[in-house]
DNA sequence: GTAACAATTCTACAGGTGTGGATTTCAGGA
DNA sequence: TCCTGAAATCCACACCTGTAGAATTGTTAC
């Protein structure tokens, strides 16, 4: 309407650009929003104006940031630990008793921080980026490692045999929430699937 | 441009409406599309433009016959056996041998007929409705019926553990396809998870 | 003081989505 | 012969998506 110069709103005075807010803690914001939202939606699932307005933020932030909805995602689904130190940290004290190791860690980390594995787990299904984000995270990082570790013979398919049960774990207990499995404490859990982990690893495959 | 009636392509002969085709058969072409379409890509990473196109059919069709998004997806996720018969007869043959001949019938379902168990997993982990879909199979169809016939404590939980290794191999060897495990016979799966599945059901789980 | 830079906002675009409805042709029964 | 109903097409609508760029402001370095 009027021409105040270049139209905009010329009513309320509601933010104008500029640099006034937090500065520096926007980029946390935006990336803890996109956590929560690509974990609970997946990649397609999750919109970018979605996780600006749950950080409060405008959309263009994220691009000001990380540029595409790809690099947001990279950033946002980096996993809460080292795996170069965490599993030979798990190797260290020997095959006894590993399975259940393995077990009690993949259990903690995720009910410690669950964003990255659920939102890579909701992504692989139908984006395949994030398939292979994972499927590279479970064949490098994981099964790679751990085969290294073992004496036995086709160590790579006994990694593998781990990361399926691993994987269905998550499935089930997290994301669909199957009862009685979602609820159960974690050390039914352990006690569950440890015997199965330590027979994929070292016992007898035939 | 030209006013010719109401504008309908006044210079292509190109296929107008009516009845021509092969009719009856449209049904089925849709849903087999629709199958494969929703297989590869998730309830919501498919389009039902993309699916009508692959069935070489006028989008408006999938609404007619289905009405819905939603019910073209149920129409299109029924599984290819029933359960209520299957679980019986495998259970019939008694306890012993049960770990490996319930894995020796998932895989021989998937590789028979993938789509609806590949649809039903994508789906469920971006599509609520999907997740619900593929929750009650396995508590309703599957672990109910497991637990019923079993005489050990924690039945619902025993048949939620087997699921959660079930649903984990459909993830890693037939969606993420892991290697080895997504190359390795069926026989392979089958002497490796079976001793898992029958301990889940009917061993210790302390 | 002023120039450069980063943070932030707005508006726009081109494309794809599910859904709704009007329209047309054909087949079969009264 | 006429009429009903199913099969099939097209067009349109709102809406949401990722991306792009212009505009504005504050802060910092010279």
């Amino acid at each position: 309407m009027s021409p105040t110069g270049g139209g905009r709103g010329a009513g309320r005075p509601a933010r104008r650009p500029g640099r006034p807010p937090g500065s520096g803690n926007t980029r946390e914001a935006v990336l803890a929003a996109a956590r929560a939202v690509f974990a609970e939606r997946g990649f397609d699932g999750a919109s970018l104006r979605v996780i600006a307005s749950a950080a409060g933020v405008d959309p263009g932030m994220v691009r000001h940031f990380f540029g595409d909805k790809e690099g947001l995602f990279r950033a946002a689904s980096r996993i809460p630990f080292d795996p170069a130190e965490a599993i030979p940290s798990l190797l260290a004290a020997g095959l006894d008793g590993l399975g259940e190791r393995i077990v009690r860690f993949f259990v903690s980390a995720w009910e410690a921080g669950p964003a990255p594995f659920a939102a890579m787990l909701r992504g692989a299904t139908s984006h395949e980026r994030s398939a292979a984000m994972l499927r590279e995270f479970v064949t490098h990082a994981v099964v790679g490692r751990v085969a290294a570790a073992l004496d036995r013979p086709n160590p790579a398919l006994r990694a593998a045999l781990v990361g399926s049960q691993l994987v269905g774990l998550g499935m089930v207990r997290y994301i669909l929430r199957v009862e009685p499995l979602a609820s159960v404490p974690a050390d039914t859990v352990v006690a569950a699937l440890g015997p199965t982990v330590q027979r994929y690893l070292t016992g007898d495959l035939d």
